[in-house]
DNA sequence: TGTACATCAGTGAACGCGCGTTCACTGATGTAC
DNA sequence: TGTACATCAGTGAACGCGCGTTCACTGATGTAC
């Protein structure tokens, strides 16, 4: 099906792709009010479509969410691996690659980020909204597998825990300093700095020269 | 006013302590559902009064909220003083158990946590709120500052930047390991360990035997 | 190519419900004299 | 010590509103022959 040709409003009887739609609505009304400060209701009307229509597609408004965040890891997924970029030209440089993403991601996927994180959706219950949150953690073992590989054998840290200690320390900068609502908390540098910082103290840590 | 004796519901026209009860039934309720998983009118029936009263002590939902998150401040910072104990017997120490005591925040108090950070409560805009938050930095700034002392003159990273990375890498194992809800990810070792371990490879990689 | 029919996706009206909020009230407490 | 009065904190009834959900329906699309 072509879709809505002549835009927004014209459509007819049927709509054809809502579920998409109802998807975008979840993300910009997150975006603008919070993860909890929208209804099933404001969804559909946000797509221009019938408080009944949304249950052609989910069941309720916990469904949506799931959906959301699943989709939310698939694009995270996607973010991390392009930014990893097979760790070239150097580790250190795809490291800082990757933690630029995460932020960014955090910044300009608010919707996604909140859903994911902060949506109260439980992880565990829905296999492929599990699986889909291990795959984007993936990325960054792979990139601690290589990095914990270039230090002499004797004395390697666990490939995980190096990961773990990455996603963390990334995690906390952007849920402190870079997400886009009102729980951000002012700080005196960018970010990206803060973080590159703590990155390089963390690899030299590690004895790695960087 | 001596305070309910004979124990909750032998009250009479007069709770005595409706207030404090409120933020108590909000602290509960939030432990339950999440920060945006009840209404006002739920406090009210937690607290056994009427759904006007809360309208005595708060504007409405969102003042209650505030009052939380203030208290909630209020009593990370003792927390985070006691567990830093003036960095007695060694820095390392006083660090492993400011950590410690953060985590068990989370895990503990998982309504002032939430109302703290994921409550979508916006600190910039109640001075005391904002003042209670920035109290609760404190001691971590204080720690990093005797940290930093440390180190040899030429070369010492800027207290604040430390404090910053410790916090954050902090609430990241928080935020994802230690949460009390749904959405804490499964870990195969305590939050504890994984914490201690990242604080110790930062502290080697600013050049602090520990 | 045309037609009949099945399926699908959205409609719109309806429902019961609980929420937020207001209001005049009333019971309890504190205080001035 | 007693009494009158002011103040305070909670009541309960009421309101309008929007939500979640169901339902029989209908317009649009796809397909078999």
């Amino acid at each position: 099906m072509s879709w809505k040709p002549g835009g927004r409003g014209s459509r007819g009887y049927h709509h054809g792709d809502l579920r998409e739609d109802l998807v975008r609505a979840a993300l910009e009304l997150i975006k603008e009010k919070g993860p909890a400060g929208f209804t099933f209701a404001d969804t559909a009307r946000w797509a221009g479509v019938s408080p009944a229509a949304p249950y052609r597609h989910f069941r309720d408004r916990d469904e949506l969410m799931i959906d959301v965040a699943k989709r939310g890891f698939k694009l995270f997924s996607e973010k991390l691996r392009e930014a990893w970029g097979e760790g070239k030209p150097s580790t250190a440089a795809a490291f800082k690659r990757i933690g630029a993403a995460y932020l960014n991601f955090a910044r300009n996927e608010p919707g996604y980020y909140a859903a994911m994180f902060e949506g109260g959706v439980a992880i565990g219950n829905d296999p492929e909204l599990r699986e889909a949150a291990d795959r984007s953690f993936q990325s960054l073992r792979a990139a601690a597998e290589i990095l914990v590989a270039k230090m002499p054998e004797k004395g390697r840290p666990p490939a995980l825990m190096v990961a773990l200690h990455i996603w963390s320390m990334t995690h906390g900068i952007a849920s402190l300093f870079a997400r886009a609502d009102a729980a951000r908390r002012p700080l005196p540098m960018s970010a990206e700095d803060l973080l590159e910082a703590q990155m390089l103290v963390y690899l030299k840590g590690l004895g790695l020269q960087v």
